[in-house]
RNA sequence: GCCUGAGUGGCUCAGAGGUAGAGCAAUUCACUCGUAAUGAAUCGGUCGCGGGUUCGAUUCCCGCCUCAGGCUCCA
């Protein structure tokens, strides 16, 4: 007797009773078997030592694929914590996942770990993996589980399990005497994580919880084999070479100042200049879709954000003028970390009939925010940061058309900037169980939920959703975008608010002449810009498409007696509407080249005693090289053309 | 705010208990040059800041500031 599974491939594979996914895969081929990281049952990822029922359907996965890849790295990371405990016995074990880019586990241990400490780890890893330890898994009680792990002192383990259900078998796996607690899945044997490197070491609470102790994780990544690794190795040492804070700085983006302070960048006349062209041009494509724009002031009285909700709960990200308990009556100013309570003072300014909604106000918004000291990071984190802030008051009815506006808005933005192809989507929801940090009552926060999840599936985006991540006045649809290092960072956001109009007391008069207060979107159309200028640097690794460009064009004369007619050049095609600078160093052309390639500049024009006689220009391209000669509306045709495509070269 | 690591001329980096070097950049001069580095000379640092130990500290110790990567938080 025996049963027959289904492959992936439809094909049919006849095994013994009682055998798992892996002896499946070991029926098939023992070099599949060798490789294979987790198991597909009927669609449903599972550890490799599950047993196989008649009619099943199996897929096995390898390292290639992402769910084989978190085996392996889960695997990896028990790998790491048995080492750990062969060195340091007093060491207590907390979590130890796979996350997106290879594993960590957190410790709990007296002394700190050094970098010292990590080579003794990693050679401590090869022994384990050079003993080929098999992965055995079993369950306990919940009970002989809490015996288990007091036996052995993990506090956290023993914390874990408690945690548990009453009645949940609980699972573990065992390589070699090392148990861990575990839901798996694993592989088979520590023997498949050939090549690895423990990357970091660094802080994290447990749980999460800065109330609680902090304890150490070590962050590491491992593949089957050293090529891998060495690959992976090469590619980060990449991306360090496009981090917008060092391509940023090189290229004379930005600066900082030591004694300015921290989150406060300097931006030189290029990187100021990019972000004139991007809110420019975000301020005239809101034109275009109805916005009208609102200077309002970038400080207010405490009494603004006690209404807003800010007081209570923002504070502690305002920078505030004056004593904020406000003793004796004095009144605190604050800097504004948010423009939604100024914008709405327009909107009160005048009585609004249902008939002039939606009003769509947007703003470039200098905004200010306290963050805390280890939190700035490049010009991605920053304590004053400038976005384009819209509000939109809507009747209800024009709330899916509104919301669905400003998404296309910022798909637009997107597009325009070639970062389309790197976003993520996070609905961003409330946490109930931690009601303190927001304002108004759960059937609220129900009601604009639920009206953001019904637009958000209308789209057909594919999103995950972000539990505690709202703001404190509703929930939020996050566009994220990609670094270079794979990290997301929200850039553009559309929020639904069902609360500050009821605070604010904005109205508007509908078709039976009552009072009503409108939903309001908060959005942005490019988020902040310094962020986005971040991002635009690491997508292109400095070569900004032409139409964001500080500087577009550079007039390379060959020797002195051409500087004049590259500067009559320059005026030309600075009149025509481009960033030109002429190179009028006594240098050789091949070496105002090279600096001008390395300044990422788009075109070159080589300007010579052939040029200024037949009247034309030798183009040069960053990318493409010597493009020949070409006159002079040719060249600006070709330009504008790019300028007006957002083409991406 | 917490954890780990770092801070030497504009940039990249070397150095060591006895008061600092290289390359690039910059400046000047010569060359007047055709698609990724012409040559020479010169300038430039109280070694992040403040204390302490020491005959002497940039080097050792303490505190702070800034930067990087995490945690918490978040555009």
């Amino acid at each position: 007797m025996g049963i027959e599974i289904k492959l992936k491939d439809g094909s049919p594979l006849q095994l013994k009773n009682n055998v798992s996914a892996y002896d499946a895969a070991m029926a098939i081929s023992e070099n599949l078997a060798r490789n294979v990281c987790l198991a597909k049952v009927n669609g449903v990822d599972v550890d490799l030592r599950t047993k196989l029922n008649d009619g099943d359907t199996l897929e096995l996965l390898k390292f290639e694929q992402k769910a084989g890849k978190k085996a392996f790295w889960h695997t990896s990371s028990h790998i790491m914590a048995q080492a750990i405990k062969r060195l340091y016995p007093d060491a207590m074990l907390a979590i130890g996942p796979a996350i997106d880019n290879g594993f960590y586990y957190d410790i709990d241990i007296e002394q700190n770990f050094t970098n010292d400490d990590l080579e003794k780890i990693e050679k401590e890893m090869q022994n384990i993996v050079k003993e080929n330890l098999q992965l055995e898994f079993y369950t306990l009680s919940r009970d002989d589980a809490l015996q288990w792990a007091k036996d052995i002192n993990e506090d956290y383990k023993v914390e874990l399990i408690e945690d548990l259900p009453i009645d949940e078998t609980i699972s573990f796996y065992k390589q070699g005497n090392f148990v861990d607690l575990c839901a798996g899945p694993h592989l088979m044997n520590t023997g498949m994580v050939k090549a690895f490197k423990l990357l970091q070491v660094s802080g994290a609470y447990w749980r999460g919880d800065e109330k609680n102790k902090m304890l150490q994780r070590i962050y590491g990544i491992s593949f089957p084999d050293k090529k891998q690794l060495k690959e992976y190795l090469v590619q980060m040492e990449e991306a360090r070479k496009r981090d917008h804070n060092k391509l940023g700085r090189e290229l004379g983006y930005f600066t900082t100042i030591d004694f300015i302070g921290q989150g406060l960048p300097l931006f030189m006349p290029k990187g100021a200049k990019t972000l004139q062209i991007l809110e420019r041009f975000v301020e005239d494509e809101e034109q275009k879709r109805g916005y009208q724009i609102t200077k309002t002031p970038l400080i207010a009285k405490s009494d603004l954000f006690k209404i807003s909700g800010h007081w209570d709960h923002y504070r502690d990200g305002m920078f505030i003028m004056g004593d904020p308990e406000e003793k004796d009556g004095e009144t605190a100013y604050a800097l504004r970390p948010m423009t939604c309570p100024f914008q709405y003072q327009i909107y009160k300014a005048e009585t609004r009939s249902y008939r002039d909604l939606p009003i769509r106000l947007n703003e470039t918004s200098t905004l200010f925010r306290n963050e805390s000291s280890g939190e700035m990071h490049g010009l991605i984190r920053l304590r004053q940061f400038t976005i384009s802030e819209a509000h939109i008051m809507v009747t209800p009815e024009q709330l899916k058309e509104e919301f669905l506006g400003a998404f296309d808005l910022a798909n637009f933005m997107l597009e325009a900037l070639g970062l389309d192809q790197d976003v993520s989507y996070r609905f961003s929801i409330w946490d109930p169980d931690n009601k303190d940090k927001y304002i108004g009552d759960p059937q609220e926060w129900q009601n604009a939920q639920d009206a953001m999840q019904a637009i958000l599936d209308s789209t057909g985006i594919e999103y995950e959703t972000g539990i505690g991540e709202a703001a404190f006045y509703g929930p939020k649809l996050d566009i994220q975008i990609r670094n270079v290092f794979g990290k997301e960072d929200t850039l553009i956001t559309i929020q639904i608010d069902f609360q500050l109009a009821e605070r604010f007391d904005m109205v508007y008069i509908d078709s039976n002449g009552e009072k009503k207060h409108p939903h309001i979107i908060h959005r942005t159309s490019i988020g902040c810009y310094e962020r986005t200028l971040a991002l635009l640097i690491e997508k292109y690794a400095g070569a900004l498409p032409l139409w964001v460009a500080p500087e577009q064009i550079i007039i390379l004369p060959i020797a002195e007696k051409h500087v004049q007619g590259a500067k009559d050049a320059a005026s030309r095609l600075t009149a025509a509407g481009f960033r030109v600078k002429v190179d009028s160093r006594n240098e050789k052309v091949g070496r105002k080249i090279r600096d001008a390639q390395l300044e990422k500049i788009p075109y070159m024009l080589v300007m010579g005693d052939q040029e200024i006689e037949n009247k034309n220009y030798s183009v040069r391209q960053r990318k493409a090289g010597d493009l020949g000669t070409m006159i002079e509306s040719d060249l600006i045709e070709r330009l504008q053309h790019e300028v007006d495509t957002f083409a991406k070269d």
